[in-house]
Formats: C-alpha cells, structure tokens, sequence
DNA sequence: ATTATCTATAGATCTATAGATAATGC
DNA sequence: ATTATCTATAGATCTATAGATAATGC
C-alpha cells in the first residue's frame, strides 16, 4: 500500500521507484545496482525487493514508463490541430526539441536498453506502433493535400519525415559531451548552442518540405 | 609479444581484442564480462589478465580505437578533393553513411560509454578537436566563397551543417529496432530501407544549403 | 491480523592474482 | 632465461531472501 508519511510528500515506494529512474538512466541496467537505489531513495535496501521482488522487475517499471512518454511526446508536439501544415510542423518540432530538452538522457537510455535486449521492448511494441499510425496516417492526408495545393513538395514519405526530425532533434543531445569537446565550448555556451540547434532543425525540415 | 600460431592468422591476444570489441560494443562496459571475453576468444581466462592485466585497460584500448576510426571516417568521408562543392558534400554523406552501415553499433557505444564517463573521453578530447578543427576549416572557406558566388546559401556555420548530416547518418541505426517496429518492417526491409535512407540524407542537406 | 521494516547472511558472480608448469629463444 | 599457459582460489560485489521485530488498521 502506497502512503504518504506525514510530512514527506513520497512513499517509500515512490523513493526507491524515483532513485531507480536516475540510477537505471545514468548506468544502464547493467551498471545500476540495488544497493544505490535503496541508498539513494534512503530506504533499506531489503525494501526495495520487497516492493519490487527484483531488480529486473523495477527496471521494467522504469524503461516501461519512459518508452510510454517518449512516444507520446511524438503524438502531443505534432497532434496539435487547428494549425496550417507548415506551422503544424514548425510548432511540432519545437515541442518535441523542448521535450527532449527537458529529459536529455531518455533516448540514449532507451535506445541502448531496447538494443541490448530486444525481448524487453516486445511488450511495448504493439502499443507504440499503433498510436504511431495514427499520427503517420493523420500526417500523411493533411502533406498530400498541401501538395496537390502546390503548397509542399510532392511525394513526401511522412514516416522519413518524421524519422528526418526526430534525428535531427535528438542527435545532438545524446552526443552533447563531444561536441562540447570539439566546438570548444564551455558549459555556459550550452543553453545558447541548444536555442540555435533548435532554429536550425526547424530551417532544415521547413526546407525539406518546400516546394522548389 | 605477439606471434602468430602456425595455421591460425591471429596470436591469442589478438584474438582476445577481437573478442573483446564484440563483448564491450553489444554489452557495454559495465554489461560486459572478462570470462565471457576469454571463453569467446578461446583462451584461459587468466591470459586476458596477463596480456591486458584489467578489464579497465583492455576496455580503453577498444574505446580507444573506436574514437579514432569514428573521428577519421568523418575526416576521410568529407576531406576528397578536386570535386565541386555540391558533390564534395554528397559524396561525404554517402561516404560517411557507408561507414556507419559497416559499423552500425559503433556509434552506440561511443556516445554511450563517454556520456557514462566523461572522463574516459578526456585524453581523446585534443586529438578529436585538432583534426576537426581543421576540416572545419577547409569546410567553412569553401561554402563562404560559394556563397559569395551565389551558389549556396549565405552564413551557413559549417559545423552546424555537419551536425545536421552526422544526427541524419547516426541515428536512424541507433533507434533501428524501435524503427522497425513501428514501420512494420520484416528483416528483409532493412536493406531497402537503410538504401532509401541514404538519399532522403543526401535530399535534406542538398535542400538545407541551397540558395533559395 | 496484516503490512512494513530491519538484521544478517546465503549464494551467485566476477575480477584478479599467486604459484606451478610448459613452451620458446638464445 | 624468458615468455606463455594453466589450475586453483582469494577477495570483492551484488542480488535476493529468511526470519525476527515493529507499526498499522480494524
């Protein structure tokens, strides 16, 4: 049973499941141990299998909740109706570059866990392709419409439009570190370089879509 | 010292090596195992610990290379000269994206592996910023003088264009499984796709610094 | 009476090395 | 005489649980 403690706004149970998700998406679930986790929620450490039964049980709590968001993020930054296609797509691509600005180390995080054992994404696989197709289906109308329109190019796949996004989105997150390294940054220039690298995506897809 | 064993074109510590860039690029240093390493590349367990005496130092020596050949095949991939501008780029893409299709975990490991231990990343860090620096160089004289001459895009930051064809190459073999999932793939698709992938990349950034 | 918490420890791995033995080079 | 190889095991972790004790709800 999950209960409050008076003053502390958390469970034990929210503790040990909100210290597992910085241990699990800093490490890996190779590289994350139990004993962190119980240390860093401030729990014993026999409690953690008591709520959970298993490190491998936990971890799926944790991987399960962030593909969840990680795909809505898609749907929300580009379900946003009542906008002409081309603001739709500006509007969606600085909705999802916000999102992964606020949780850079979820794609890395999940595109290494899925590679590296594949039968955990299994579950997940129906429900993610099917809100996908929705969307990709949605999508797909609305460019083929602004394209007879003469408004967009013709002949756009949606799905490597998007893909074309999400790249270009997520990349310089997951590679921040070198490229810091390589452009001479400090870690004040951060914010500055990630406003720019967000104008900068947004130029490059309303270019691919525009009719030359 | 390494000698080769009569029939058998590898001395055991190169065996242990190969072996080893397997275990570490698929698990990660912290998912991989130094019994696993000795067992895959057929020798006593105690030989890893007499020709690499830790896991630690055998592990740089992958991560090591890996950097390099990474960091190089950008440079190769966009440093052939005697072609026009236009082409020199295209042809980086597709050299580049040729690269990463031989090596598609590579950049997996690298990004994840300094993201997990940035300081492991430190003594690359100058040699990785010296070579870029100059193709950077070269790169910017060369669009700043086509665009005078009206043939791309004016105040075009090459590294940002760089960045914008190395996120398009990378990352669609990064998140390969969660692709083929949601675009319903069957294994037989992934030639065609990665091949179709590769001129939408070409497609973007021809787009991204034409003059419009 | 049930649920939560703690102590103490079993049991499984995993890295690393000591020390003995075999192979090789000079 | 030096280098390579193997056996056997130390010692460090790490996950998981048994079993005792405390807190809670009815």
């Amino acid at each position: 049973m999950i209960k409050s403690k008076d003053g502390l706004p958390y469970s034990k149970e929210a503790a040990i499941l909100e210290a597992a998700e910085r241990e699990f998406l800093s490490k890996g679930f190779a590289g994350a141990r139990t004993v962190s986790i119980a240390k860093a929620a401030g729990v014993n450490h026999a409690m953690l299998h008591y709520y959970f039964r298993t490190k491998e049980h936990l971890f799926e709590r944790i991987l399960d909740e962030k593909m969840r968001i990680m795909g809505e993020s898609v749907l929300t930054a580009f379900g946003q109706p009542g906008l002409p296609l081309t603001e739709r797509i500006r509007d969606g691509i600085e909705r999802h570059f916000d999102f992964i600005a606020a949780n850079p180390d979820l794609p890395r995080f999940i595109v290494n866990e899925v590679f590296s054992c594949p039968e955990r994404y299994g579950a997940m696989q129906r429900r993610v392709a099917l809100i996908a197709h929705r969307l990709i289906y949605d999508l797909q109308q609305e460019l083929d419409t602004a394209a007879k329109g003469g408004d967009v190019v013709e002949a756009l796949d949606v799905r490597m439009l998007i893909l074309d996004i999400i790249s270009l989105n997520i990349f310089p997150f997951v590679a921040y570190p070198i490229i810091e390294s390589v452009f001479g940054y400090s870690p004040d220039d951060r914010e500055r370089f990630f406003m720019q690298r967000k104008q900068e995506n947004v130029e490059t897809i309303l270019r691919r879509i525009k009719k030359l």
